[in-house]
DNA sequence: TTTTTTGTTGATTGACGAGTCAATAAACTT
DNA sequence: AAGTTTATTGACTCGTCAATCAACAAAAAA
């Protein structure tokens, strides 16, 4: 029964499967072959597309990262003054897509990844590198010389917000995550203003 | 060769073995030979002293916790006022004794670790508790009734700083660190008194 | 001095899991 | 029709590793 142009499909399957499993047993102690069930196929069509667990690993890193790009993107593209684009950057990485227990946990494990795997830093400091420029250009109209502290501290709080996330139960709460981080953009900028 | 008492001694340079080999793997993907050749022993002797791998893990997460806890109540016991003990926390957060690589790394792993085993949940909890009533206690009397939310961030930001380390190359900053987190304190406790 | 307790390890077991391979089959090309 | 490419898997290899065990040694207790 093979069906041509499977490639897309399955890879998209073991994508998707490795974030849920990752998720479910909250570490990278995941097989193979559980992600290859869950995403309805054998451990060695799992291997065959994407050649080895690191590679699947990768994959679903960089679509965790596209995802929450995209939806920077989207949100940026909507707003006009700077004030509106930093909420608008918040509001992204708090969103009910992103900021999820799934995602969420598969962040921080790629967090994990990235200490022992070059290629999984390198992905990590790309996101940080995009948001730290995000941040800034948005910050230096309205703090000054103090952007970088600020998008410094800002971009500390919002992986902090993560990582607390991590240790609660029931369904993380994006709105009071975004509330804190905005609090302090708030008491920032007044500071600024003064 | 057997001289008594050994115990003790053994364990503790486990769970020092533990931390090294977490540090430098920087993942929990080491085995219980590894850590013991470090300890200078065999992983038969780990095993028989601490049981299972996992407890080893425990211990270690206990050893940190422990080290951190002290670090603040000393640094506590000789500050006065609200402000001198926030600070206090905050320098003990960053000292070089916690701020520093290989225990950067095992918190990291702990926070992974703490997804899985219920145990290790209990245990940064009981931290994330601790440092939370340090915090509102020192802020209740210079934020007021915002004193809540300034807890909830000032928390998510010192653990967004030590995750945001584990990225970085060459030493840890902890005189960076605490300013970025003195700074948001300032901020909103300024705010708080206009 | 026998017995028990404490310390210690080499060797072994048993399980698990990543990655490979050979084989099968459908589609597409020539 | 013959040959090639793509899809797919069951079975297998090979290594690793947590945990156990049997055995030995020395100190302490009896």
């Amino acid at each position: 029964m093979p069906k041509l142009g499977m490639e897309p499909i399955r890879k998209e399957a073991l994508v998707k499967a490795t974030i849920v499993e990752i998720g479910k047993t909250g570490s990278l102690d995941v097989t193979v072959s559980q992600i290859a069930k869950r995403a309805g196929m054998s451990s060695a069509l799992a291997h065959h597309y994407f050649g080895s667990k690191e590679g699947m690993f990768l994959a679903a890193m960089r679509h965790i990262l596209t995802l929450y790009g995209a939806e920077v993107r989207g949100a940026l593209a909507t707003a006009e003054d700077p004030e509106a684009r930093l909420k608008a950057i918040l509001y992204a990485s708090f969103s009910p897509g992103n900021f999820r227990r799934e995602a969420v946990s598969a962040w921080l494990n790629f967090w994990v990844l990235a200490q022992s795997v070059p290629e999984a830093r390198r992905l990590l400091a790309i996101y940080q590198g995009r948001l730290r420029s995000n941040l800034l250009s948005c910050l230096r109209p309205i703090a000054g010389p103090r952007a970088d502290e600020v998008a410094t501290g800002l971009g500390a709080l919002i992986d902090g917000l993560y990582l607390r996330e991590v240790l609660k139960s029931g369904a993380p709460d994006g709105v009071a995550a975004v509330r804190v981080a905005l609090d302090y953009l708030d008491s920032q900028t007044e500071r600024g203003r003064r």
